[in-house]
DNA sequence: TTTCCGCTTTACGTTAACGTAAACTTCCTC
DNA sequence: GAGGAAGTTTACGTTAACGTAAAGCGGAAA
């Protein structure tokens, strides 16, 4: 059952996630990111891929780099810290699930007026149309 | 019939939303907010609450200034332009619907990841009481 | 061999969203 | 009328997240 270890070079991450090269070494330097080399040459993994999504997910969701570095680390770390490590994970994961809540939250009222601007408008234009029929 | 006009000072605002003057009065620099003044001080109307609570929350969405200052414009901007302009609101419209669309499916991917990270922590921390019991 | 392509490092530049400090008015109050 | 509290303008500083340019390396194709 041989691996299929799929890897990429950076451009190909780079245009596959609409990203410079630049973009994907600055992830690396703030530690979001830690490809493999080859010589000099950075060798991406699936994984490293699966990071690139996940990055991109936070950034959506107004995350600063640092945040999700730390969301990273909440991560993968195998939870096998001390009693007191683990009780603060805990806080961190409530706390970011109060922040999702909150957004949740949020998006709902901006549809709302999203809805009400729209409204408006389509009456606006349905306006329009009546007195063109008008004029005619 | 008298209107009641309260109006408040550019603190009580700071104070009440937890932002600076400084902030403020940036806000207003950038079209975003526009304050009577009696004299040289800027006097704040309940609509200029009501925008800073939309600034806020338009923040928590990963907005940028300048696209909350848009979304005002979509807002307050009677709809009266030419059919061109108002299909083009539409576009933007339906443009900003489709971000907050994108940030819910965002958003419910990051919950999972949550949910999983706290069963793991949860676990780690049922480990760590079962090896208590054995010790005692 | 040269030349080109993709990758690298190094380093300075840029934008957004404020922070921070200085110097000044106005109004109250002691 | 001296001081303080709250407001103002002006202006330079700061951080995050890259952009952009310069200079160099290694392989492959002409």
């Amino acid at each position: 059952m041989a691996e299929k270890q799929r890897s990429y070079s950076i451009s190909e991450l780079a245009s596959e996630f609409d990203v410079t090269t630049r973009s994907i070494r600055f992830y690396e330097d703030q530690g979001l990111l830690h490809p493999t080399r080859r010589g000099q040459t950075r060798i991406y993994s699936r994984q490293d891929r699966v990071r690139m999504k996940l990055i991109l997910r936070g950034k959506r969701l107004g995350f600063s780099l640092a945040e999700i570095r730390d969301l990273f680390s909440l991560w993968d770390e195998t939870p096998s810290g001390s009693q007191k490590q683990l009780n603060l994970l805990m806080e961190i994961i409530h706390q970011k699930r109060a922040e999702l809540d909150q957004q949740l939250k949020d998006i709902a009222m901006v549809q709302l007026e999203l809805d009400n601007a729209e409204r408006r408008c389509r009456d606006a234009l349905d306006e329009l149309r009546t007195q063109k029929q008008k004029a005619s």
